[in-house]
DNA sequence: ACCTGAACACCGTTCAAGT
DNA sequence: ACCTGAACACCGTTCAAGT
């Protein structure tokens, strides 16, 4: 055996299947899933890939079409997750069906926690995140909403739509919330009326899941508040225009 | 008038007041303000100064600070804006007050464009951030909530307590919305709800303040739902544990 | 105490070339 | 058709030095 041969051997042994937009893509999330958003660079990207970076930009035409690709792809498995993005019947339980779907995109997006982020960096939608915002539309229509409504309704939703909520970081009260004494003092004396609340809070709920709040509680909480005004908004515009 | 002099005077023109934090941080927010958050560059800003990159380092310890800073010369701004950060008294109408403040705050996100991003992207909260977030737990507090129903409620408003909600870019129909015809039959197909809704809300406003929504009166409409919504929960805690 | 210069280890991307 | 190499114009930051 040649040393040549070898060496291609070699090659396609790191680099079994060949470049493709899919896997340039499909690498992309991974490498952001495992490394967050900051390890997803064009340069990170070819290496993982077994490439070299410039090769990249035959596939794709720049480091914003991979942006946008990916978040098609969380999409995408949202679609897979919500089995598919079909609407209800008309006069089913738009309620629901809505909550279920908004619940199965929240969680894609823990498996992702860099979509939200990535998605607000984007300008204008996706062909499949359009889709989604399509089956939405489609179920607050089945429910009787008027588009009118539906569409005051997506912006009251807004991120929630997506199955997140701007949180903020992770450590939601401060660097005080990890319970120093000398710094809760601060902090009483600072912000007396939130450290009030954080007290209470945490006594009434020693060992909840992240830090001092259960974050999939207080989701649901925002969302049924939002969908429950929603259902009596569309009350009133009905009991308004009885059709 | 020997060289040197000349040299120096040139120099003190150009750089009338001595570099200090609060320079800095000022600064820093111009050029975020004038070119967006992405002008905001260690080098970009030293040049602004008329000083060296290096020079910075004296008085601010890495970029991270300095988006730390300007996150909190906004929210000195709302407290300026709110006319400080004081609580009405028990029994006041909580939910005006609170309107009010959240209504001032985005009065001056909306001058900063690129301080929700910049918030987001921090970890804890700065103090002058705190002390609005203090702000707003005491006016439900004056209202008669309970520590409990005041943090859900706040998960619930999310980042709407700041001012803001999360937009997902400026175009928010994605490209057809600028309304070529062609791409708005192609829409018709994939997006068959979300183009009947567009047809019908720009039919029904022709001329919307930005593209085809009213910011102003989406952001009312969901801060009012969800206002709306914590008044009624209040309500039935305080039917559950009348005091 | 305050500011600088040179250098380092990164970015995304262009352009002309290889196979 | 697909991939590469060298180079460019940027980043934030360290380190040793100047005044």
């Amino acid at each position: 055996m040649s040393s040549t041969t070898e060496r291609s051997a070699e090659r396609s042994a790191e680099r079994r299947t060949p470049l493709t937009r899919e896997r340039v893509l499909q690498t992309a999330v991974d490498l952001a899933d495992s490394g967050g958003i900051d390890a997803l660079t064009i340069r990170r990207l070819a290496e993982q890939l077994g490439v070299e970076p410039m090769s990249l930009y035959y596939h794709v035409p720049n480091k914003e079409a991979i942006l946008d690709g990916i978040v098609d792809l969380v999409f995408a498995e949202v679609e897979g997750a919500t089995g598919g993005f079909d609407v209800p019947d008309a006069d089913a339980a738009w309620q629901a069906a809505l909550r279920t779907r908004i619940l199965a995109a929240r969680g894609v997006m823990l498996r992702h926690p860099w979509a939200p982020g990535v998605m607000d960096s984007r300008n204008g939608l996706g062909i499949t995140t359009a889709r989604y915002v399509d089956s939405v539309v489609g179920t607050l229509r089945s429910g009787g909403f008027s588009y009118d409504l539906i569409h005051h309704s997506m912006h009251a939703l807004g991120s929630r739509m997506f199955g997140f909520s701007q949180e903020l970081g992770e450590e939601d009260g401060g660097d005080a919330a990890s319970g120093d004494s000398e710094e809760l003092q601060q902090m009483a004396a600072q912000v007396p009326h939130l450290a009030a609340m954080l007290s209470v809070v945490r006594h009434d709920d020693p060992d909840s899941t992240l830090g001092w709040c259960d974050d999939q509680f207080e989701f649901e909480f925002g969302l049924d508040l939002l969908l429950d005004g929603l259902e009596r908004a569309r009350q009133r515009e009905s009991r308004r225009n009885p059709q």
